[in-house]
DNA sequence: TTGTAGGCGTTATCAG
DNA sequence: CTGATAACGCCTACAA
């Protein structure tokens, strides 16, 4: 079947095609009269407009490039599911790129997508700020192309926006009431130096200070993986090293450091008490179930596209948000609440 | 910035538009030369083909809409991450539309990606074939513009490619696995009627059938969901209900299974075996871990995108495949291997 | 309010 | 091997 095109409508309505992509577009000076005709042939043909035509015009494509590391993730894999359905609530689609970590293969992601004429990009997650200042020299280039948000990462320059969940008052407040429960010997968990990660344990680290005691000893870096926390917790202990909280930056993590807990013989939360991040469904795999830092990528996201949304339509937009984390209780803590 | 056009280039290099758009599409008939001068020419002014336009004239985006319910399950985050990695490898770029188990979602979101000019559609995951055959229709009709790949969901038709993971062996060889030990007190925990959901079952019946053992009563639906699964298997316990393994249709469900039991007192695997299905993280959070049918994914997605390519390629393709899946054995069963 | 005509950047079909 | 030139489908001044 011969595709069909705005001529075809054209002649069918008995009108030109300047009319019918008055239309179209919904431009004004087009009577009630025509303007009802000319949407019913195009119902009846089953006219589509062809977006090759359209963009070439207008130099738009209504496509936002979404980038992530990886959709495996249980976090990222909930940011890009609820990124594309308010982009596309909005009418944009969105053309996503699983990049992975490597920053050579990220660039390219970027290039492709600006080849793809996307109308903006967006970065989803902490790890697209690359410490070395000058490896984030491609977001900034994009950025003078295309409006670019980061999500749960910053950087500021020209066109560029950041939206982030307060991750280190998340902290903060956490590891404050751990220590209001007169916890001393608390740990903490982490698996990467990303700026969200960096955010997270310098909430720790401050609220340890607060409280006068020294931390350095008690932060581990640790593989991001269940085995790797529960052996890292596990080598602590038998070393007599004193511990009674595990704050984590991950879920996962904390997943270990229960299932330390339980093969050590500790007590959760008497003896040991656990906090993970981003309260994914692997808080609810344990007995007991984690208290988890709920980072809320739903509103996150919402967010992020709002704001984007504002930027595309012209509007000057705050380039920098931070967003507030809540703590969801369960059974490895015993906070009153 | 003005972007640069194919005329700058030729203007640059003392050529036709022609000549440098048949170096840009590799054609035949140019001179080594000429090839290399503008090369050149295009690297040092940085140029970068227009989509729309050459979409206008090809008619191709190198686009293709990849559709799932919800990248926010662990099964179907790894599955996009697969196929994105695979097409962009193949030099395509991959629309996301994460549509949910609504049909007028889906509907909605094939029509918007076939309006966008993917080139062809990837169906992700067994929820897009419904019950109610004539529910399948929007696929069919997507058929007749472009290829359509349904990955772990079957449906017969022009222009249309199924290929699935074989769950009905795979649940088949696990149960009899557990019948080869002696158990018969054989449970299935399942969440949902897709057909991927529906052959796992008919794994599990027939290999009770095969063994003389009835299944009707053994047969559980839950909602998928660890709570829900633990729920579930706590009431039939203290129903009396004699059980000596559970397999699950969904890891989850399996989490909730090794749950069940270390509440109700059983010992994992001696009085309880447990399986589950699609060897996610989850089967890594219990202690004992969970043995879990492993889907292949990576697998899966690698075929599913290589058969892609031979249909766009226009060779002829198989129209049904199905790939095997495999048994991880962790400590939730004794299996001799 | 409506129609005409030129342009957007490529590809492709012809001649040369 | 190379160069004009006509599509491709739509948008948008500019005219009417």
């Amino acid at each position: 079947m011969i595709p069909i095109n705005i001529y075809d409508v054209s002649k069918a309505a008995g009108v030109s095609i300047a009319t019918v992509s008055r239309v179209l577009n919904g431009a004004p000076h087009v009577s009630e009269k025509t303007r009802r005709k000319v949407l019913s042939v195009m119902e009846e043909l089953g006219y589509t407009p062809n977006m090759f035509a359209r963009g070439l015009g207008l130099g738009t494509s209504r496509t936002i490039g979404v980038l992530c590391t990886d959709t495996s993730d249980l976090y990222q894999g909930r940011a890009v599911f609820y990124l594309e359905n308010e982009l596309r609530a909005e009418g944009y689609m969105a053309i996503l790129c699983c990049t992975g970590r490597d920053l050579e293969n990220k660039q390219n992601a970027v290039r492709l997508l600006l080849a793809q004429k996307v109308d903006a990009l967006i970065l989803a997650g902490s790890r697209y700020i690359e410490p070395i200042e000058t490896n984030n020299a491609y977001i900034r280039e994009a950025a003078e192309q295309v409006p670019v948000v980061l999500m749960n990462g910053s950087l500021a320059g020209e066109n560029l926006y950041s939206i982030c969940c307060d991750d280190r008052s998340a902290v903060y407040n956490a590891v404050r009431a751990l220590l209001a429960q007169g916890r001393r010997q608390i740990h903490y968990l982490y698996t990467n130096h990303s700026s969200s990660g960096n955010k997270k344990r310098r909430g720790y680290e401050l609220a340890m200070e607060d409280a006068g005691l020294s931390f350095e000893e008690k932060e581990h870096y640790c593989r991001k993986d269940i085995a790797a926390a529960q052996e890292t917790l596990a080598q602590l202990h038998e070393q007599g090293v004193p511990m009674d909280a595990v704050v984590t930056s991950t879920d996962a993590l904390a997943v270990g450091a229960v299932k330390f807990a339980a093969r050590a013989g500790l007590s959760i939360p008497k003896q040991l008490a656990v906090i993970g991040y981003d309260d994914t469904q692997f808080a609810q795999c344990t007995q007991p179930e984690i208290t988890s830092i709920d980072s809320r990528v739903d509103y996150l996201c919402h967010m992020t596209v709002k704001l984007l949304m504002e930027v595309l339509a012209g509007q000057d937009a705050p380039t920098r948000t931070d967003l507030p984390a809540r703590l969801v209780v369960r059974g490895t803590t015993d906070f009153e609440n």
